[in-house]
DNA sequence: GATGAATGAGTCTTCATTCAT
DNA sequence: CATGAATGAAGACTCATTCAT
């Protein structure tokens, strides 16, 4: 008896947790498709082929669900971007940058839904600079405590971090999402990154 | 009496260009205020103290405000950035991105209001990609034939003026708008910054 | 010209008197009707034939139309049951109380919505009480220095007035609007009221 | 097997009657808590620590179930108010309503909860009506069939009735619940309904 | 008996836009 | 030219109720 009953609630709960994944399916692609504001609680539940209320029994509105679609991306970033600083400078580099332009590309709208959703709501900037904040912690650890090339101090590793970053992520962005400027490719502009990341750390 | 309907006509004119003009300056400040999404040609009308129908006589809708708020600013923006390359290449470097961070820092709002109407509008979006390419123009042209260092072969000139504005444009918004991170000044940004341009640029 | 733009605007406003006035009485019925929980914002531009959102034109919401609806009805009850003290006492409470009852009578449904809205909204309450207050003040200052029949000492001239008006209040809306106890007519019930009161305040 | 199932069945009972039992308390403290309206099932049934739907095992609906929470006061307040006439007249009307006001007092959200439910429900109405009618019959019973002071006449004895029920609800009601007004402590008011209780039925 | 997931009808509220004056 | 009243579409959110397990 005891096993029925748990049984029953394992399909149960085996059967919410697919509603709730097909919302989530379901609200990243509209994300993806309309953006961050014109995506609204209906479209998603349409596209779920779910009931409206439904949506409100697994998510508070659709900040909550955004921020469950974009964590969600984060674990996928955290993963693949993560790039063990061995071998080779230059390459690494390589690796940690087109890394991430592999990650922008393949949640194309999402990512620019991200940058939407920061304007429309703090606690989505607020999930924005905590999810940016190691990743600048590990670029710091590989800046040289020697100054670069044409440069007789060393660098202000914090400031510089956060300056190889923003260039990373705002080149991914225009690069990727924008296609702009369309003559230059993603691997060129990949290159182009690399090469001044490297220039950045190469003692003369 | 034709004199006198002349008379008419023009100080009609006047008149309305009056109107269009307090129409704008109130846009700016909604805009600054509350961000893109959020400004209501309610509120603009209510700053400018005009009928709410008033706004239709001049400007299509919200987009076309903004872009008319926009346009203005650009303007100011080319007036002050254009830094003639010459002389140190470093200080003249430094003049440029500070003048960029100026800028930003003085339209804080507005700017941020930017980045939030290019992913609300394409035409917003359209308007900010022409504002950027001359400013890609001119950097490609400082850049060197050659190699900088640790790089045997001169750079992607295009591309990476693609990335060299990318983070000035970047950098400077996420720490004077978004004050991310806050232990790094907006000084210590700058330098940073035109320590990697210069990097970028100076051979070995 | 100024007289016509005066008589322009003048003519505007009465229309738009006139469209709040429509809402305010279709609110007064539809209030009367359904009571306050049960009434919508769209019952009530339905019922004045306008569209939902001109509601908000001239309301902030349910609440706010009601205290307007209420407001209405109280000042008319300030006019009708003041009543000079003067002459006969019994006949003076008389004409009081029989002027309460008469208000309630034609209010009916809307002395219910009150009732009802004062456990729906703390300023309805609040402004129920005000109202009550000058009622119950000018009772106070009816009431003998001396005891009533069979009571050695004067009343307590405040608790006293609170008791009184209670008793017609209470009465009056149990008779008038839940028509409790059938087989009490109003004007049994006003007689006794009238009674009680009396004999509250005929020293022995 | 017989008997097996007749304990499986009597099991069931008590722990349907349990359920019950258990959701009656949770829906009283919700009901005092939020008052009628603002009682949800699932209020109810989350302070209960059950399913949603196991309250429509019980229940029909909130209507239903506020009827059996009011029940249960109901006599507990027959119990209590009961006051045998005897003794002194005064005495025993103070008894009577100092026990009214204890009861008031002791269930002071619940008796709220009544007052708003009678305008949401029909049958919560009647219900009431139906709860107050014995006490009217009590209190006809006490009064003199002469003229009480300044009267010479009997008062109408049912009408009268009414009056100084609807005068001890409704003070009750008000300086219980309302605490208005404010200066008027429970006790004064209690003094002021008893000393007009009796100079009603006090021949001069 | 108990569960709790799913449903979907019902309201409030905001705003861009129009148009008669 | 300017006005501002009116419109109505659109979207968020709540909850009573059902029903398969």
């Amino acid at each position: 008896m005891a096993p029925m009953a748990e049984a029953t609630i394992t399909r149960r709960q085996q059967r919410a947790h697919a509603t709730s994944e097909l919302l989530l399916v379901a609200a990243r692609q509209v994300f993806e498709q309309r953006g961050y504001q014109a995506t609204t609680v209906g479209a998603i539940t349409a596209a779920a082929s779910t009931a409206h209320g439904t949506f409100y029994l697994y998510f508070k509105n659709k900040e909550d669900v955004f921020a469950r679609v974009f964590a969600r991306m984060v674990a996928e970033l955290e993963q693949e971007s993560s790039v063990p600083w061995q071998g080779d400078a230059r390459a690494t580099i390589r690796r940690a940058v087109s890394g991430y332009f592999a990650v922008v590309t393949r949640h194309r709208g999402l990512w620019r839904c991200l940058m939407e959703g920061i304007y429309q709501s703090p606690s989505i900037e607020a999930m924005w600079l905590e999810l940016r904040r190691p990743f600048i912690d590990r670029v710091v650890k590989t800046l040289p405590a020697t100054g670069p090339c044409g440069l007789d101090r060393p660098l202000d590793a914090r400031a510089v971090a956060v300056a190889l970053c923003s260039m990373v992520e705002w080149t991914a962005y225009t690069v990727v999402e924008l296609g702009e400027p369309a003559e230059i490719g993603q691997q060129r502009a990949v290159e182009a990154v690399v090469d001044l990341w490297y220039a950045a750390i190469h003692g003369s």
